[in-house]
DNA sequence: CAGTTCCGGAACTACCTAGTATCGTTTCTC
DNA sequence: GAGAAACGATACTAGGTAGTTCCGGAACTG
């Protein structure tokens, strides 16, 4: 085990040494993600990681006692990213759906899938990874849709009694098909008809009722 | 190389010697599925292959050359699966999604995106078995759903315009996430609600139409 | 019966990678 | 300045696994 300062927190620096710099967690973190999100769990090598991260093995094991810690801990680090902070509001869910997916949150939402893909075949071996993987990727991309699908509902525009738990999956969950089993990319105009076919009739609204 | 007979079928056996025995081949195939979705790819080893298969590793490898290329066949056999051979025909659309969950199918679907799952990291690394898995896994799955929605669109049940080709992805695409992502098992109520509350009004009919 | 190929089993080789240790250097505290 | 800890780099250890080879025995051909 590495010395852990005997505080749990504001460990007070025990005497002297060289600071540990902070930059280097994020770049490790950052290098992590983007080797799992290329290569999968298994694929990925700590001597990748490291290359990536301009760092030594030994920099990250300072930090990390196994490569799936690093891996629980960076996939845990995404969930930070504010995606349920800037919700749009354009007044009819429509609207909203399609907002969401301005250009940023499309190119987000395929990394974040990829890492999905990558770590697919860990969530049925690492149930520690598994929960991880599901709070931090899936389920801020899955309120998201709720949060806009029970407002519409609070203003009336969908009605009361839809069943927005289940409806909220569909978009992840055929997105999350779409790039990792059937390959394809996911476009504005795929993700336009997914709502406007699947996703709005679910909750009662007519198909009908979407502009031309 | 293994000295593979110089005609390419029905290989004359070249002189005397004990004939391979066939059953032996479709006792490793039907191992490495087993191992295949119960550890993904990457965990699956030759061993265990052979053990549960009761056999040598060198009649594995007596037959194929790597476990690249006994993976991508094994899977590739699935497909032969009549899964599109007795559809259930009830009259209504409704009735023939539901028929099609019977409790043999339920597990096999099951068992179908267990392998789906663990060849999911391999998607991204390993084309051939990238598509050899979307062509005996998927496709049949989803074709089943499309065929029993452009039945129901011919007999007039379903609009003429409805968007099949998207809406027969729905419960391929969900049962896969919820297997896979959110490991929670798909049962019947769970299914059928998936039918009443998505499908069938992606397809133009009012979730109000369904039986209590 | 002789020769050949298969069989399950097991030992063996070759390689890859997680994790550790060490080196020379840098950056901090006292 | 002296000591301590972190840094990148590299060499090293230990374990696991793909793929090979050999064994005794069985099944086939001629």
């Amino acid at each position: 085990m590495p010395p852990e300062p005997p505080e749990p927190e504001a460990a007070p620096r025990a005497r002297g040494g060289r600071p540990r710099d902070p930059g280097r967690d994020a770049a490790i973190v950052a290098a992590a993600l983007e080797v799992l999100a290329e290569t999968g769990y298994e694929r990925m090598t700590m001597d990748q990681v490291a290359a990536r991260a301009g760092a030594g093995k030994a920099t990250l094991y300072r930090r990390w006692p196994s490569k799936a810690d690093l891996v629980v801990h960076a996939v845990g680090q995404i969930g930070d990213t504010p995606v349920l902070a800037d919700l749009p509001d354009t007044g009819t869910l429509r609207g909203d759906l399609v907002a969401l997916m301005r250009p940023q949150t499309a190119e987000d939402d395929e990394r974040l899938l990829a890492l999905t893909g990558g770590l697919a075949s860990l969530l049925s071996a690492e149930p520690a990874l598994a929960d991880a993987a599901g709070a931090a990727l899936v389920e801020p991309f899955v309120a998201s849709q709720r949060l806009l699908m029970e407002r519409a509902r609070d203003r009336g525009e969908v009605p009361a009694d839809a069943d927005i738990e289940t409806v909220a999956l569909v978009t992840p969950s055929m997105t999350a098909f779409r790039l990792i089993v059937q390959r394809q990319p996911v476009d504005v105009p795929h993700l336009v008809r997914l709502i406007d076919t699947v996703v709005l009739p679910a909750l009662g609204l007519a198909a009908s009722a979407r502009p031309a």
